[in-house]
DNA sequence: CGTCGTTTTGACGTATTTCAACTTGAGTGG
DNA sequence: CCACTCAAGTTGAAATACGTCAAAACGACG
């Protein structure tokens, strides 16, 4: 499906082995080390280009997908046009958390690079959970996070202001960059444009862009050209809490 | 703790035996008929007046809750205040999703009514779901299902206008209403205050009586002295849709 | 009868949207 | 190497949806 390909390249051929996010990503149950090569490692891998479609809501899918590398969205348009983000897919992250328990995507996913997924037979993937309590105990811990970060982000699209919405998601990416080591001198590649920001924070991508600007001449982050760069922490911290 | 005591008296003395949605709330864990009197039993009952605490974000608990009888809504508050409604529960609903996989409550929840709640052991409730795929797979259902909630309205609130916003809410209240047989005649009793609605839908008070007043001038929905009336369900669904 | 919580009304302020024009930079092809 | 195109970002002016504030009306309740 799509013009997603299944590769198998000597390099490509068992990519996990030298995963650097092996043991942070999803594809580590909980297990300890040296126990994780035997448990999720995915049955076949694919790959897309930037701003393709990797699947789309409601198609049917034996596999549950997780992203290896590369960045990716999941989104859901409304009939008229309007788009809602839903949130952003790093490496390691499973492309729908929902995924292990039903046979459809439960959104569409768009990337935004260049990106490797592997996908993970559903029904071996729920046979290893119903077989192992400490599967299952990670799989809901992580549905539970999802629902706290949903919830949060309730909070942010219903109660905050533009700035604190724009800060909050950029801060949210920082964390998650950080614990992958994405980050370096931080700063890194953020492929992520104005529209998407828009899209996620339910504003316009004009007004983003006037948010962004903004944070750039107070001298807290810089967003131009495909990259980011955190210069004061602090600050955008303080703007996404709240406090003056 | 609060203001809950736990009831003992005869008529309350095992309430799950008359009690009106057995089989439709979440203490059936989805099993055949008759099975179900055995399994998701409560331990004890508690039960609250209007307008009360009966659990505390952060703060541990043992047990998880259900709601057996009464109104109430769980919120989140950001530090300088402002409210954001994260759900509305009925009769049936358990107080939090996750409470069967955290020690602790995940959020605030308050009474609009008088309530009755149930608490279950936590420990023999997760020992219930590992010994039985079939109660691990509808835990799982339910979870989804929450995700599913909060994704569409995280698009309500990114998205969508202030009318569609609040006929969305009531129109999902109608509908879970009904699944209770406690609409009658398109009617019934609705604690649910225009602040509450604002703080669900991330708007203002004021603003939420405007839409509900254009609404009823309109003859869609006539909400007043704590009764709804759903008066032209085709037409709130198509303001809810956003087809003019 | 007064009190209190809730809803209503009107006038006004503002954060954000909308629209349209312009800049910038990367990619492509001649 | 330059001309072209196209996506992404910027700018400014005008429109509007929604928020804010203050006062009045309303009904429930003691």
């Amino acid at each position: 499906m799509n013009d997603s390909r299944t590769q198998t390249p000597e390099a490509i051929c068992n990519p996990c082995k030298h995963c650097p996010i092996r043991d942070t990503g999803t594809c580590d149950l909980g297990l300890q080390a040296g126990e994780h090569l035997t448990t999720l490692t995915p049955d076949s891998f694919g790959t897309s280009r930037a701003r393709e479609k990797i699947c789309r809501k409601g198609e049917p899918s034996p596999d549950a997908l997780i992203l290896c590398r590369g960045w990716a969205y999941r989104f859901d348009v409304l009939p008229d046009g309007r788009r809602q983000i839903l949130d952003f897919l790093l490496p390691g992250d499973l492309i729908s958390i929902c995924a292990p328990f039903r046979n459809e995507h439960s959104g569409t996913v768009q990337t935004l690079t260049k990106t490797m997924f592997g996908r993970l037979n559903r029904k071996s993937l729920q046979s290893k959970i119903l077989s192992e309590p400490r599967y299952l105990m990670r799989i809901a811990k992580s549905c539970i996070d999802d629902i706290d970060r949903l919830e949060g982000t309730l909070g942010d699209l219903g109660r905050r202001s533009a700035i604190e919405r724009v800060a909050r998601l950029i801060l949210g990416l920082i964390r998650r960059l950080e614990e992958r080591d994405m980050l370096t001198d931080m700063a890194c590649e953020f492929p992520v444009r104005q529209e998407h920001i828009a899209d996620a924070t339910g504003l316009t991508p004009i007004h983003v862009g006037r948010m962004l600007r903004q944070m750039r001449d107070e001298g807290v982050i810089d967003i131009r050209k495909g990259w980011l760069r955190v210069i004061d922490e602090s600050t955008l911290q303080r703007i996404a809490e709240h406090t003056h």
